[in-house]
DNA sequence: CCCGTTACTGACGGTGCGTCAACAGGTAGT
DNA sequence: ACTACCTGTTGACGCACCGTCAGTAACGGG
């Protein structure tokens, strides 16, 4: 990316973009310093010294600091998002490795932005949070389609087993996708096996057929 | 609590006391304030504003915004972590039990500080990551030591699967500790159940004498 | 070439962080 | 009680960043 759009630290050459281009440019900046530093210590100024231009246009894109954040999240998640969807024409189980195994590639080449991304949903702004849910209902949506369509009851444990699950794949992908000791393969298969440990035990009276139950139960 | 230790707008009476007494005091405070406000909205003025001092005094025992959040979310990691001391004279699945039931109890009454820890998973300074990183790190060892005791293999997967399933119970317990629709005996019971399969689903080697598992492994 | 629209600037006020020399409350020695 | 020391504590300062707004200049159309 160019540093900006004038000589380095020449004059000014005042370009004037349309608000798509600019928007877009101030975005781009944005998603890569999330790369590097986590969302809230991104300041206006530093996107706007980056972009070369003043600190007042940011603000006039995004409104406040929170605006320009959420706006930034926003659009790492949609990438996130955009390379997970499930292909509707797989069965089941097959649809469920399919995404876990291209999550983890993700993952594996976009770390940085994943991480922030996850690391979002702590976020003390309310709406950033908001941003980083949807993308877990997503992703848990996905998931319970793919148990319901296994035979799987929905009941609230249930969801709530699922929404775990996926808290359960962040913290597996964050630790193992980047590590070299444990090969993709053996993760996906990990994480396929495990959502559907974690439906069979939060509905122990489903009637898969795979998941004997002995009479452990409280 | 009272407002301060002088007059109500009144005159600053000026109390002096010893740093011990002084410190307690500011990070009384700051456990208070988190269960209202995220870590990173506690401001060194707020604190200092309440407790009748000066802000400069804040910075003379923490010296820094962020040496002041760190102190505050080791505070509150502290009680939580005491409120979960295992009973080493349990038998392995029992002590499992214990912990989970007095976790879910605790969740349930200081449901705010727990957020609030577990959200500074996330915080961008490093150092309060791996004061809450720490946390999880002692659960993490203390359920290995019950699935050790119950037969399981230590292998690097087995490790991620572990801390991957505290993530699990975490959201679970944030989502489902306080909602009467699931009653806490069933969350206890499932948070059991499911930390055995998950560590199954790592290990499908194992030779867990009470964990049959059906021909769906890959 | 000029004129209007509007992307953009720059200066300003406010808030919170962090520093420092100086001040004052407590206490020990006489 | 008086004094002198120690140290808990203050208040004023510099700085970075947020957010606002009236004004300016770059582009497109006539």
């Amino acid at each position: 990316m160019p540093p900006a759009l004038h000589g380095p630290t020449g004059r000014p050459h005042r370009k004037r973009l349309s608000p798509d281009e600019r928007r877009h440019q101030l975005l781009a900046i944005g998603v890569d310093r999330l790369t590097t530093q986590p969302l809230e210590a991104i300041s206006v100024e530093d996107i706007a010294a980056a972009a070369g231009v003043s600190p007042g246009l940011v603000f006039h894109y995004f409104g406040t600091r929170q605006g320009l954040h959420l706006a930034i999240v926003r659009t790492a998640r949609d990438a996130m998002l955009a390379a997970t969807q499930p292909d509707p024409a797989l069965p089941a189980r097959e649809r469920l490795r399919d995404v876990l195994a291209r999550f983890v590639t993700f993952v594996q080449q976009h770390d940085a932005t994943f991480h922030s991304v996850v690391r979002g949903a702590a976020s003390g702004d309310p709406r950033v949070r908001e941003t980083v849910q949807h993308a877990r209902d997503v992703l848990t949506e996905h998931t319970t389609a793919v148990v319901v369509d296994l035979g799987a009851q929905r009941t609230p444990l249930v969801d709530v087993a699922v929404r775990a699950w996926i808290s359960l794949a962040e913290q597996a992908l964050v630790d193992a996708a980047t590590d070299t000791a444990i090969p993709s393969a053996e993760l996906v298969a990990f994480l396929e096996r495990s959502a559907l440990a974690v439906v069979a035990a939060a509905a122990p009276t489903t009637t898969t057929p795979d998941t004997p139950r002995g009479p452990d139960a409280v």
